[in-house]
DNA sequence: GAGTAATTCTGCACCTGGTATACATTTACT
DNA sequence: AGTAAATGTATACCAGGTGCAGAATTACTC
């Protein structure tokens, strides 16, 4: 940033579309030739910029793609900060999922452009970029703990409990949506049932596994 | 195996002791030094082994140590599976994890046993240590999913979520448990927070979170 | 507008985990 | 004893990632 107004200088600008550059050449080619089948060393390439640069920007080859992904890690713990008074967390996150269906956010697994798909097959794929979507679930639930700590006044371990079901429902849920779309199913056929199950899910999560089974 | 009788050959036992040893090796290693600063070539060499053998027996480094931690990722399933009649599977599996500590079981959290409050601080100082072990969880999900839709007969989707909660609570208390005697505390003076934890977390589980704020 | 300090980029060598190949050694069976 | 199958080894190699020294670029100052 320059000193006297706060508009981003040449520098901070040419690092905003380096940035760019590296990431557009990375999964255009993950796209084309798979994840594990181009190095580094192509992307950089692709890029027109050294291998230590891509890394300067990039710390591990997965964050080539996942960048993108990173924010998601403190959604759910953002909805239930916001949500409006006198509103369970519970309430929200719900609303807050069933919305994302509508709009067919691809956090939901809802999204069936072919670009999204695409990508979507290969963090399947790819048994190193799976691994790190595990690592964003995790990150995912410590910062709903904590937001359940701040604002709805529960112990840290009732927290962390509830987080931890929480957000495996949701990436359950999300996950039988990406699996159908890549079988072939559209969005807009799975809508219904997407929403269904969801609701179903929530309901669970609200009265708990009692009826899970009567032996 | 010979032909005859059905003892183990030669070659079976030279393979386990090799297996053995070079397990050995490594986690002494390991826990004298730190996981990232030992080399494989250097585990090979301690355990008078060429580098490519230690990776005919164990794929990776993690291996290496984690191997030992691999059946756990089953067990809750076949807790499941081997549950006595009309007895629904949140009920076995509470009955399973308050014996386990009781007997200490380290993958409940409370053994405070000096080696296994060491590994266990290895492993969470290791970044791909602890990825692997996000690994188990994921695994162990799947695996009780599918015990629950063969022997409770739930719907997929309904095993699935019920897996990931369940799975999720059960890590969220060993992971509890160990962070206290990791901070000091005896598995002794532990063990009936942890017990009174564990019941808590599995009413929670059956009730639900309905209960979880009131705002 | 020239000069200088601070960033940023680059090329290079290097380390480590993991694999392919081709050959030597050991075990098991006849 | 001899042979086939299984195991082990040495070597070279690939890919992800880091350290370092210096070149190039940007930002600030006079």
């Amino acid at each position: 940033m320059n000193a006297v107004d706060g508009k981003p200088g040449l520098r901070e600008r040419k690092k905003q579309r380096t940035h760019a550059a590296i990431s557009d050449a990375a999964i255009a080619l993950f796209l084309e030739h798979g994840f594990n089948q181009v190095s580094v060393a192509q992307v950089a390439e692709a890029a027109e910029v050294s291998k230590r640069t891509l890394f300067a920007y990039f710390p591990t080859k997965e964050d080539l793609v996942l960048h993108r992904l990173a924010d998601h890690e403190t959604e759910s713990a953002r909805v239930v900060r916001a949500r409006p008074p006198r509103t369970t967390p519970l309430a929200a996150l719900r609303e807050h999922f069933l919305r994302g269906l509508r709009e067919r956010d691809p956090i939901t697994g809802l999204n069936d452009h072919p670009q999204v798909l695409r990508l979507t097959r290969m963090i399947l794929d790819a048994p190193s970029l799976a691994a790190r979507m595990e690592g964003f679930r995790s990150g995912a639930e410590r910062a709903l703990a904590q937001a359940l700590v701040e604002t709805a006044g529960t112990s840290d371990l009732t927290a962390r409990l509830a987080a931890v079901q929480i957000v495996g429902v949701q990436w359950t849920l999300a996950q039988d949506n990406a699996a159908r779309l890549a079988y072939g199913q559209s969005a807009d056929e799975r809508c219904a049932g997407a929403v269904a199950d969801a609701e179903e899910a929530f309901r669970l999560l609200e009265n708990g596994l009692r009826h899970l089974s009567r032996q």
